[in-house]
RNA sequence: GCGGGUAUGGUGGAAUUGGCAGACACGCCGGUCUUAGAAGCCGGUGCCGAGAGGCGUGAAGGUUCAAGUCCUUUUACCCGCACCA
């Protein structure tokens, strides 16, 4: 049996022989092994982080048998809005409140017997890890890429906060669902943007899962295409368009221009219907961002009177109207309308009854009656010099043309915006600098970081989006530090992602006061070679962390380009029930409960075999069952355990071929098939009598990573020598993987009908021979002629009759 | 709308350079042990059929000696983005 009561005895012998720590010893080879660290919440560990942390472990354990220089760290991303609400709600201060529930959270984790290197914990929020968020900040400040800026943020109303792009996905909030605004506000920036090509580009180098590259790559939304000068008639004003279309501009019937264009204001005098404009601007920029970009909504929009545009290809004068489908932060905030071949246009152009020109033609086939071609795969027509080009040389063509007669520029746009980063809030980093009436925006001297929170009691954040700092004068007021006059603080904090942005590398060397981490240590541990995590950080904190990460690596800080060589990522566990884990829907599973009563290598065993591990899998307390009953049975080994030597052939096979597939399963995640080719051997060992130790042996350490308690119990109950984490990795014998004697399916005309038994070694005509010599065969025959033998070697023989 | 993913027994899931579909486990059935039960151990278990045999990987076609796997068409569900010009 596994007596769930062992757990607490080798969790002391890992703690008091510091097996998993990490040593910096450069001579040896390294593995550096990351999951996302955990959000010190109050409701504890969730059975959500048991998998990833296990699947890591499974791997830092074997990495360490296997003779690497792991580093497996843990730490905890305590700045944040759960905190300073309960906060709120007790009374408690923030700091009490996280310090309780990291201790709690490390209880949970060293329950559950994970080989993380306790010597160097992380807590983001401790002064001397706050200090270098704020450094980097300051590096960043000075290379231009923080920058306050008033724009248009999304704000949540409940939250009281800014949120990022990144934050407010499908117009709601990140963190309570509530409908974002939009909020005219002057807050700091970072200017990701100037690092879409660099982030872009090095995708190609990393070992990252394709599904984790293509929705990288769709959130940076790069485009190519080019921005076209249109001259407004009897003005100096230009209007300026992005297209990714310049071969279709023969199509241009009317432009487009997004209500918030401040050329409109420009142009006042000129339009002939300002009033009825205004009005329709209003109206646009009531609507939330959300309700504007609702697929289901009409388009509206009204026409210009008074302005006609030139098309600077044609000379054709066209009209201009305004439209909320155009939005001011995209691109130039206006666009040449191509009805022909644009689904939004041809939607505009019929409801206002303009012109459609069609410019290109399917290469085989008409033109659609009743909607845009927006294909690309199509040849130009009505075009001039562009006629019978297709579109991708029609493209080039125009672009070229464009500039060569100064009409436009090459030119890319993404989608990603500059990241909002600053918080309303209490709980976060200060941002590091200070407002002074002579100097402007002054950043702390870097010898003065960190820059510590105030103490306060109120941690209610204003109305109007105003931090709770505010209120804080003595904390608010301070000197310049250029020209030592009053100075106002910075009342806003940075937001959550700040901190996971760079921790990576502050376990390299945690307590460094000098730096955020010596070259030299970087050099050794970076890059991450595995970091594991969900699909939910791909377009945040990934992003965000390699954003962080190459501006250090241009500012000479560390030692690689991306922080991450490879990126696996593990698939939800549902509640029994088939749906995500709610509190609300009551399927919540707690793991300190299945710890309690279970063992904590049940835990393990089970979240490893309940399924890919990258894909989502509904829990189940039977398969916990299923899980303690495997251990059981592992642990009773012992009891027809002999250390006598006895040949065995088929368990000598099994075991080489064990060894082989759990090694390179571990590696490739697939935990499942591992633990059920464990599952098959331990089957085999139950049909002996006796098994000699040799044949149990390897079998515990390669189940060890996933079950380290009971195997470490076990190992010492049969009396072997040291402790399985002092052990080596089994090595396999390719030639001893396959058994002596191999079973050949036989088919005829594809259909399976029977079996022989042959010789590994045997000749395949051999092998022939003796398939066509089975007396059954003539059943399948009678009355046929044998056409042909498909052999395929050691694998199957399909005879073909007629 | 665009991008990505998934679909296999009563259940979770195995199986990819195309080569025995259903490994392993849960559940269920039977045996053994027991005064009895539980646990353990052993065996059975895709569907139809008494059997021979036939059918079977969301659906429909196709390629092939051979298809869960490749191709075409299509359905359902999940995730991400979403008037991005």
């Amino acid at each position: 049996m596994y007596d769930k009561n062992i757990d607490k005895k080798w969790q002391k012998v890992w703690e008091d022989s510091k097996c998993f720590s990490a040593v910096d010893d450069f001579s040896k080879e390294k593995f550096y092994a990351l999951i996302e660290f955990p959000y010190p919440s109050g409701a504890g560990l969730h059975v959500g982080h048991i998998r990833p942390y296990t699947g890591m472990d499974v791997i830092a354990r074997m990495k360490r048998l296997q003779g690497y220089n792991v580093l497996y760290p843990i730490g905890f991303d305590a700045f944040g809005l759960p905190t300073e609400n309960y906060a709120m709600k007790t009374g408690i201060h923030p700091r009490k409140v996280t310090d309780d529930n990291i201790k709690n959270f490390t209880n949970q984790l060293k329950s559950v017997g994970f080989s993380f290197d306790w010597d160097r914990v992380i807590d983001t929020t401790k002064d001397d890890y706050v200090k270098w968020t704020q450094w980097i900040f300051l590096q960043l400040f000075k290379k231009g890429l923080a920058y306050k800026d008033k724009t248009y943020v999304n704000y949540c109303p409940k939250c009281r906060v800014v949120l990022a792009n990144e934050e407010s996905q499908g117009g709601v909030c990140d963190r309570c669902d509530s409908q974002i605004v939009q909020m005219e506000k002057e807050v700091w920036m970072l200017k990701i943007t100037d690092y879409a090509d660099k982030l872009l580009e090095e995708l190609n180098n990393l070992d990252f899962p394709d599904r984790v590259k293509t929705e990288q790559i769709n959130w940076i939304g790069k485009s190519t295409g080019a921005q076209v000068k249109f001259k407004i008639k009897d003005t100096d004003e230009i209007l300026e368009i992005y297209t990714t279309r310049p071969d279709t501009i023969y199509g241009v019937t009317y432009m487009a221009i997004a209500p918030e264009h401040e050329l409109l204001d420009k142009l006042k005098d000129k339009i002939k219907n300002f009033d009825k404009i205004q009005e329709y601007r209003k109206e646009a920029m009531k609507k939330s961002e959300f309700e504007r970009t609702q697929i289901v909504k009409e388009k509206t929009g009204v026409k210009v009177e008074g302005i006609e545009v030139i098309n600077p290809i044609t000379n054709k004068l066209i009209p201009l109207l305004v439209t909320d489908y155009v939005m001011v932060n995209y691109g130039t905030g206006a666009i040449m309308a191509v009805p022909a071949h644009d689904d939004r246009d041809y939607e505009f152009a019929k409801k206002f009854n303009l012109d459609i020109i069609p410019v290109v033609k399917p290469v085989n086939g008409e033109l659609p009656e009743d909607k845009a071609y927006t294909s690309d795969e199509g040849i130009a027509i009505n075009s001039d010099f562009l006629n019978g080009l297709n579109v991708k040389e029609a493209k080039e063509k125009m672009t070229q043309y464009m500039e060569e007669n100064k009409i436009g520029v090459r030119k890319s746009q993404y989608h990603m915006k500059d990241w909002a980063f600053a918080r309303q809030r209490y709980w976060g980093e200060p941002l590091p600098i200070v407002k002074c009436e002579k100097c402007g925006l002054v950043p702390i001297p870097e010898e003065e970081l960190p820059l510590t929170l105030p103490k306060i009691e109120n941690f209610i954040p204003g109305e109007d989006g105003k931090s709770p700092l505010v209120n804080v004068d003595e904390w608010v007021n301070t000197k310049c530090p250029k020209c030592s006059g009053h100075a106002v603080r910075e009342t806003d904090t940075m937001p959550q992602w700040a901190g996971s942005s760079w921790y990576f590398l502050r376990y390299a060397d945690p307590f460094n006061d000098k730096e955020l981490a010596s070259m030299d240590k970087l050099k050794y541990w970076l890059p991450v070679d595995q970091y594991n995590g969900g699909m939910e950080h791909v377009t945040r904190h990934l992003i965000y962390s390699r954003f962080w990460h190459r501006f250090l690596y241009d500012i000479g800080v560390v030692p690689t380009k991306e922080p991450y060589k490879k990126r696996t990522t593990h698939g939800l566990i549902l509640g029994p029930d088939g749906n995500k884990m709610s509190k609300s829907k009551g399927n919540v599973v707690n793991p300190d409960e299945i710890v309690k009563e279970y063992g904590a290598d049940t835990l393990r065993t089970y979240v490893m075999f309940i399924g890919d591990f990258s894909l989502s899998a509904a829990w189940s307390d039977n398969g916990v069952k299923g899980a303690k009953k495997f251990l059981d049975r592992v642990a009773r080994i012992k009891d027809f355990t002999t250390n006598e030597y006895i040949e065995n052939k088929e368990l000598e096979s099994n075991l080489h071929s064990m060894i082989k597939k759990v090694t390179s399963d571990y590696t490739d995640m697939k935990f499942n098939t591992a633990i059920a080719c464990m599952m098959s051997y331990v089957n085999l060992l139950y049909k002996e009598e006796k098994v000699s130790v040799n044949y149990v042996k390897p079998l515990l350490i390669l189940l060890n990573p996933v079950a380290p308690h009971v195997t470490e119990q076990l190992w010492e109950d049969l009396g072997l020598e040291g402790h399985i984490f002092e052990s080596k990795w089994p090595q396999f014998d390719e030639t001893k993987t396959v058994a002596d004697m191999v079973e050949i399916p036989v088919q005829v005309n594809g259909v399976l009908r029977y079996k022989i038994n042959v010789s590994k070694d045997l000749e395949q005509q051999e092998v022939e021979k003796i398939a066509l010599a089975e007396p059954k065969l003539e059943n399948y025959t009678r009355g046929k002629n044998i056409v042909k033998v498909i052999n395929i070697k050691s694998k199957i023989i399909n005879i073909v009759v007629k």
